[in-house]
DNA sequence: TATACACCTTCCTGTTAGGGGAAAGTAAAG
DNA sequence: CTTTACTTTCCCCTAACAGGAAGGTGTATA
């Protein structure tokens, strides 16, 4: 199938599906008079994996190598596992990062009345020396 | 003084004082003849001021709001607290995403033996239709 | 004075994961 | 035969710098 409906099927843009493409992400046929790349039912069903694993915010490379895991029939689940324990651990370092950022900022806009007045606490936080 | 003292006294990389420079956001004088730039005390302040609010998550666009506010005499506080108002609910959506994602990916994890069985619960998920 | 060394300049490339759009070829329908 | 929809490659754009090359400058020391 072309281009357009294999990435209709896989719920991704035309875009970003000639983009796995170039990269050798998932690699189609093309046709050699017109050029137009021919999507397998399989190279689609490689595009959804990616699709999901790129929502779970695992990273282009991350999804080669998973994709290869999901090729290798003598692959274990513990390599799987450890990749995800690590995007955990990933996540939940952003999230501490967030929530002190949060923290912090929220504490200056309580402290700031917000008014017409020229008079902001914020600003003189991030004046300090 | 020289960028690498600005630098040093902002704890900012050179690279970053002198991007700042480039896209006119701390525009230093710079002498005729060496080209070396020049920065004044008032400048490394400025420097400090986008440093912090960088760290707060602040993006140079709207560090340089916030510095414009800063300089403006005649500001209202209220234009602060909204812009700082509208970052925390920036990072609580952000929270909100990586909690989800992390509460999936836990899921799965959970549910992986991760051990050398090739049965991988994760790979099944992610090769859904 | 020569030279070594630290510091400065501009310019170019690379990063992530594609998006936007141009110019041109191809396919299908009317 | 023409219109419309689809496809191709190619090139520039994103955010916020980092890295490095090539070359000029400033200063300390032998």
């Amino acid at each position: 199938m072309n281009i357009g409906k294999a990435a209709k099927l896989s719920n991704l843009t035309v875009k970003a599906v000639r983009y796995y493409a170039n990269i050798g992400l998932v690699k189609p046929q093309q046709n050699i008079t017109t050029g137009y790349r021919d999507y397998t039912d399989g190279e689609v069903s490689k595009l959804k994996f990616i699709g999901k694993a790129r929502k779970f915010d695992f990273s282009i490379d991350e999804c080669r190598e998973l994709l290869s895991l999901y090729e290798d029939k003598n692959r274990t689940s513990k390599e799987v596992k450890k990749m995800t324990l690590e995007k955990i651990s990933q996540i939940d370092s952003k999230l501490r990062d967030l929530n002190g950022l949060k923290k912090e900022l929220s504490y200056l806009a309580n402290n700031c009345h917000g008014d017409d007045r020229p008079n902001c606490p914020i600003l003189e936080e991030l004046s300090k020396k």
